[in-house]
DNA sequence: CTGTGATGTCATCACCTGATGACGAACCCG
DNA sequence: CGGGTTCGTCATCAGGTGATGACATCACAG
């Protein structure tokens, strides 16, 4: 058994980390690193921002704890599939266009930061698309690929910071269905 | 006449402007507004960074030039259209995705610059992609248009800033050719 | 030559950011 | 009831940012 000590509700670290590390998450989707301080982070999360020190040690690394939560049980994903693709996009407007998206677009200044990232990119989205491009028989698989990612993470960040007009209140099915027309031109040579 | 004083190119307010601007230009391309310094602007142009503030009062003063610049004489482009995307991508090679794609992806803070920047972004080019969508008969064509600018902005920004190993280095050609594959999988309903 | 305005240089300000450590309060154990 | 540990609060630091104004230097008209 577990031991379930009922944490009395009112100290508990592991419940003011989590708030953190969903707070950051919220934030980092909608701002973007940069964008987002780490007393945004405490006062959207209810809990003073010196906690982040103590249990992520730095902002950096409460980012990498978000990757990590962002990434879990999150499956390679083939975006031309409309599975996955589905799946991909609910896990995006539940958590957000986390870290990994962003980066796609903009890379992140410190090093450490931007090669966890770009290995949950490549790895996760760039790779199996590479390989369905170089199934059909097209030239320049990889360059698909990652023009597909690029265009693909153009439209979900551009969703969820709201610059658009309507692309922030368009409904989860008619993005899915646009973003499959737009990708699967890829497959067009 | 314009009297051409020789501006014997020690003391010059216009060279040093204009160097400033075009510093301005590159950097914003490259990193963003946020993460380009006055001192990095000045920096690159070998200008002080102070004279900022004389010629254009501040960095979003110096932001709203580089806007005006970059699209001064930019026809309006339907990214639709083979001939308008090709000049569209030469003139971002050129000059960079300068500030207007960069805000389709993640809006400015400042309601002033945000402004000035979303109406040249939907007067150029969403709204030639929703004239061409609506005359296709196609179901929400301003949302096509939308997805269409956010997809485009994502893969010019990421283009140039590096983030995608083979995206930065392809061949004008090649982009031109994949985007416009990719763009026009939203004619297809 | 002189002085007046334009141009460039520099020090400095106020503010924000991430990070740190001291301190107090709550909790849990015996 | 103690005593040590965990947790939360707060003040503060160092570094960087955009902005500002005083000052020095140059150009050019008279």
């Amino acid at each position: 058994m577990t031991s379930q000590p009922a944490p009395s509700r009112r100290r508990d670290a592991a419940r003011s980390s989590e708030r953190l590390l969903q707070a950051a998450l919220d934030l980092f989707a909608e701002r973007g690193y940069d964008r987002t301080t780490v007393r945004d982070i405490g006062e959207r999360a209810g809990v003073d921002p010196a906690l982040i020190a103590r249990y992520f040690g730095t902002k950096g690394g409460l980012y990498l704890a978000a990757l990590r939560v962002s990434s879990d049980g999150a499956p390679d994903a083939d975006l031309l599939d409309l599975e996955h693709r589905s799946e991909t996009l609910q896990r995006l407007d539940r958590i957000g266009p986390g870290p990994v998206l962003q980066s796609a677009l903009r890379p992140h200044v410190d090093p450490d930061l931007q090669a966890a990232t770009y290995t949950e990119l490549q790895g996760r989205l760039v790779q199996p698309l590479q390989q369905r491009f170089r199934d059909a028989g097209l030239a320049d698989p990889q360059l698909r690929a990652e023009i597909a990612v690029a265009a693909f993470a153009g439209v979900m960040v551009s969703r969820r910071s709201g610059a658009l007009e309507q692309l922030a209140g368009a409904s989860a099915d008619d993005v899915l269905a646009l973003t499959g027309a737009l990708l699967h031109g890829l497959l067009d040579s």
